[in-house]
DNA sequence: AAAACTACCTGAGTGC
DNA sequence: TGCACTCAGGTAGTTT
């Protein structure tokens, strides 16, 4: 997926084309995602977008009765197209807006979903429990000594944990702990706190630069308008195994911890 | 209570 | 060419 650096080139690049604008129609191809879609959304024609907003990984699409909430999961995209472009595979559903505009929701491995709330989505199930966003100044090094205090596992799990700190995956987690040189399998309660302060700013650092390149495409990201993201380039350890680190020349490890992949320079990150 | 594991899917790549 | 296998950006829900 889509991590945070993806899901905010997403809300942002889709946002100035939604907002303000009618639903005419929705269609559904396939509602067979990690979970069924909702039937809800079927109420959409008629009601006029009013906000595009995104909390952790969930983008959030405001109407006037309730809030449309959609996960990207693993390999999902939105695209703003003309309604006659053809369904590529893969292509689940469309939210049809006024002038024959599509928003396409493309997700070949149907981890994502699309899911409705009458409520105030801060409250919903799968939203209130979640931890501080990364980018507005409610995660910092005290929260992340917090979420540590006590931890026997990894650095790299606690920072993972969507209770510690929302819409770091796999990648980010790779390379906020390169530039904070902190080695992933650390326990997470023996790093000194003035580390973990460094671990807190570079995690907002690299999600803060990966928005700005457009985030990380590796295989299926692409924006709104079918464009890549450029932050693979930047990349300075994540799927970099045998390549020499960018500080130091050793060669870049691959491990596994949590049952996921793991990059990390030998040399650099203690 | 925390940590470990499972499940949900398709497709790309590799080795035989 | 094809088969068997591994791996992939997430995370909710269950088990240990």
């Amino acid at each position: 997926m889509p991590e945070l650096p993806e899901v905010e080139t997403t809300c942002r690049g889709i946002r100035p084309h939604l907002c303000g604008r009618r639903v005419t129609d929705w269609i559904v191809r396939q509602p067979r995602l990690r979970r069924p879609v909702d039937g809800a959304l079927a109420a959409l024609p008629g009601q006029q977008v009013e906000t595009v907003g995104r909390r952790a990984k969930y983008l959030l699409i405001g109407f006037p009765s309730g809030t449309a909430l959609v996960h990207l999961g693993m390999s999902g995209s939105l695209r703003l197209c003309a309604g006659s472009t053809p369904w590529r595979k893969h292509d689940h559903l469309a939210l049809v807006l006024e002038g024959d505009r599509h928003l396409r929701y493309h997700d070949p491995r149907r981890f994502g979903c699309w899911l409705w709330t009458a409520d105030d989505p801060a409250e919903h199930p799968l939203l209130r429990d979640l931890g501080p966003e990364p980018l507005d100044g409610a995660f910092d090094g005290a929260r992340l000594k917090a979420a540590c205090a006590g931890r026997r596992r990894s650095i790299k799990e606690t920072l993972m944990d969507a209770r510690t700190v929302v819409g770091v995956g796999n990648i980010y987690a790779c390379e906020a702990l390169f530039m904070a040189g902190i080695h992933p399998a650390r326990a997470s309660a023996r790093i000194a706190p003035q580390r973990l302060t460094r671990l807190a700013d570079a995690v907002r650092n690299v999600l803060e630069h990966s928005i700005r390149q457009g985030g990380t495409t590796l295989r299926d990201f692409l924006r709104e308008d079918g464009s890549p993201g450029y932050f693979r380039q930047h990349l300075r350890v994540y799927d970099r195994a045998g390549q020499p680190c960018s500080v130091c020349g050793a060669s870049i490890r691959r491990t596994v911890l949590g049952q996921r992949s793991t990059y990390h320079c030998p040399r650099c990150q203690r």
